[in-house]
DNA sequence: CATGAATGAGCCTTCATTCAT
DNA sequence: AATGAATGAAGGCTCATTCAT
C-alpha cells in the first residue's frame, strides 16, 4: 500500500478496497476501519469521498456496477439478431463478472438485501438488464426465432435468475473454474428447455 | 400479545416474531429487543429458548423452513411422471412461498448472505432441492420426456434459479399478485425455452 | 444429587453447594443457577432460605466457618501453657483448614475482598482470631517465655499472617501436600526467628 | 479532569483512575464507565488503550505494580549483607506501598483471586520476591547470621505473609498510620521470633 | 414449601462518525 | 486534503431476583 501511488485516486482505491471488503465480510460486518486499512488511507479520509458508509456501497452500484452494466448494453447494441444479442448479453455478463469477481460477490449479495440504499440504481440497473432482455426478446420474435405466447414479466425472470444463479453456484465455490463457458450451454437451456419434442407443446 | 395465549410455545412465537422482523429488517438491522417486543416477551427470556441472535436465524431455516423443504419431498414422490414432478415441486414451492412471505423474504435474502450459520443446514436444503431436480431429471431422461444431452450441473442451477428469481421478483413487488399462477407459464418455459423450431435447434 | 437425600437439610445443601462453588469460580462469577444445580435444588429454592447472593456469602461465614473459628477457641481453652495454646491454635488452623479445603478457599480469597458483607462477621470473627493470640502472648510474657518487648498489635498480624500465607500457598498448590506438618516449624519460627544468637539481639 | 492535561499520557490518565476504582470497589464491582468518568474519557476511548476489562488489570500489575517491585530488587542489590538487604526489602515495600495506597489495595486483594489474568505477571512478580527472599537467607546462613536449619519453601512465606497481613492492615484501618514505622520491629521478628532464650531451643 | 420460567436492569464492547491538528 | 484519536450511542448478552403455579 504506497501512499503515493498516484495522489487524485483516492475515490477509486476507496472503492476497490470496499468491494474487496465487502466481498469478503459482507456490507454489515465490513468496517470503515478495515476499508481505510486494505486502502491505505486514514479513516477520517473515507468522510472526504463519501457521506457514509452506506454512500460508499451506494457508489459502488452506481460507479463499478454501473459501468459493467452499460458494457452489456454496448454489446448487446453491437451484435445483430436477436439469438446472437442475447448470447452476447449472457457472455458478457458471465465473462465481466468473471473478471470481477469481488464485484459479483457484493452483488449477489446485497443486491438482495438492499434495504440499504435510498438512491436507486441498483433497481435501474435491474432494470435496465430486463429492458436489454425484453428488447431482445421482442426482436426475436419479430424475428420468428422466438415464441410469441410468452409472458414477457416472467420470461425476463426466467433469464435473469438461471444467469443469476449460474453466477451464484460459481462464487459459492470460490470461482475455481471457468464461469464464460456456461453461456452456450445456457443459451441453449433459455431457447429450447429441458423437454424433448417440443414443437408439439408449443402448439397449445 | 396475550401473555396467557398458551403458555408452552414461547419458542414459536419467538421464532414466528423472529421471522418477521428479519424479513422486516434483515438479520443485521434486526435486534433481539424488536424480536422480543414483537413476540410479546422480555429480551432475556429470548435466551432460554435460544444460543443467541444468530442461533434464532439458524432455528429458522433448520425448523420453519426445513419443514417447508421436506414437503417439496413428500409432494414430489406423490407425483408420477418426471413432468408432474416438476411441476409439482415448483407448484408447491411457489404456494408454501406464497403462504409464508416472511419466510420467503427472509430465505430469498439471508440464503445468500450465509456468512452467518455454522451449521450447514441451508447447504442440506439446498443440496436437498437439487437434488430432487436431479432425480426428475433423470427420471424425465428415461422416460424420453426430457432432452440426454443435458450437462446436469447446469440444468439443476437453470430451474432453481428462475423460481428463484420469480419469487424475488415478487417479494420485492410486496407479494401483491398471485405467485403460484406463474408455476404453470415457468414450467412451460422449463420444458420447451422461448425459442421456436426447437428440434431443430438440438440437433446442431 | 438425589434430590430426596434428607428433605429438611436443604439450608445446609446450599451452604455448601455455595461453598464449592465460590471456592471454584470466586464470588462474582458463582451464579445463582450453578449453586442451584451444586444443591440439587431449584433456582428460586435459594430465596427461601437466603435473602440474597451475598447473604448466603455471609452466612457461609457466619455459619461454617464461624464454626471453625470457636473451635480454635475450644482448642486453645484446652491447653496448657502459651506455646502450647500458640502450637495448638496453629496446628487447628492448619488441620481445620485442610478438611475443608473448599472452606479455605473462599476465607484465603473473599476475606480480602470483602467489601460486601455488611454483617461484620468476618471482622469479628478476626477479631477473635487476633484476641486469642493476644492472650496466649500475654500469658507468655507473663510465663516468661515470651519477649515482654513485643508491639502487641504487630505481632499478632505477624503471626496471623505467617499462618495465612502458608494456607494461601498450600491453597494455590492445589492441597497437594500435608498442610499440618507445616505447624511445628512455623511456631518454631515464631519462636525464636529465623537469626542466629538472638539472646544478644533481643537485649538492644 | 482538564481534557488538555497532556495529549499522549491518556493511558497512564486510564491506568491511574482503574487503580483507584479498583481500589474503591474491587475489579468485578468497578465498571468501565466508572473508570472512564476517573479517567476524564469517553468509554471507547478506554478500548484503544486496553484490550477488555482484564486486560486493564493485566496492566495495572504488568506496568505500575512491576515496577514498584523491580525497584525492591535493586534496593537488595545495594544494601551489603544479608540483615540489611532484609531490611531494605521489608521497608522499601512498606514504604513503595504506602506511597501507592491505592496500588497496594488492588494488589492486596485481586492477588488472591487471581482467577483473572492469563498472563502469569503475578506469579513472576511473587517468585520475584520469594528469590529475593531465598537469596538474603542463603547469604545470612553463609554469613552466619541466619540459622541453617531452616525450611526454605516455609520461611519464605513466613516472612512475606507477616508484611502482608501488617499491609492488609493498614489498608484496611485506611491508610492511617505509619506503614513504614512497623518495618523494624518487623524485621525485629522475623530475626529473634517472640520467644525467650531462643538460643537453648534451637539446638532440638 | 418448591419450582423454574420469566423478567429487565446493567454491563461490556463495537464502530460509524467527528474534528482538532 | 489528510489524519487518526476520541466519542458515545447502541446492541448483545448475563444473571440476580420474582412470582404464578
Amino acid at each position: 500500500m504506497n501512499k503515493k501511488d498516484k495522489p487524485a485516486d483516492k475515490y477509486d482505491r476507496i472503492l476497490d478496497a470496499a468491494i474487496k471488503i465487502f466481498a469478503d465480510y459482507g456490507f454489515f460486518s465490513s468496517t470503515i476501519s478495515k476499508i481505510a486499512k486494505e486502502a491505505g488511507v486514514a479513516d477520517g479520509t473515507i468522510y472526504l469521498y463519501f457521506k457514509n458508509k452506506e454512500d460508499i456501497l451506494q457508489h459502488v452500484f452506481n460507479y463499478k456496477t454501473k459501468e459493467v452494466f452499460e458494457t452489456f448494453r454496448e454489446e448487446v447494441d453491437k451484435s445483430g439478431n436477436a439469438k446472437a444479442k442475447l448470447e452476447k448479453l449472457i457472455s458478457t455478463h458471465l465473462s465481466e463478472f468473471q473478471k470481477n469477481k469481488d464485484m459479483a460477490v457484493v452483488f449477489q449479495m446485497e443486491t438482495r438485501t438492499s434495504r440499504h440504499l435510498e438512491d436507486h440504481c441498483i433497481d435501474e440497473m435491474s432494470k435496465m438488464y430486463l429492458d436489454i432482455l425484453g428488447e431482445i426478446i421482442e426482436k426475436g420474435q419479430e424475428e420468428g426465432t422466438m415464441r410469441r405466447d410468452l409472458f414477457m414479466g416472467l420470461v425476463k425472470r426466467f433469464i435473469l435468475g438461471a444467469v443469476s444463479e449460474v453466477i451464484n453456484t460459481w462464487v459459492l465455490s470460490g470461482g475455481k473454474y471457468d464461469l464464460v463457458s456456461m453461456a452456450e450451454p445456457l443459451i441453449d437451456l433459455y431457447l429450447h428447455g429441458i423437454g424433448t419434442n417440443n414443437h408439439q407443446n408449443n402448439i397449445t
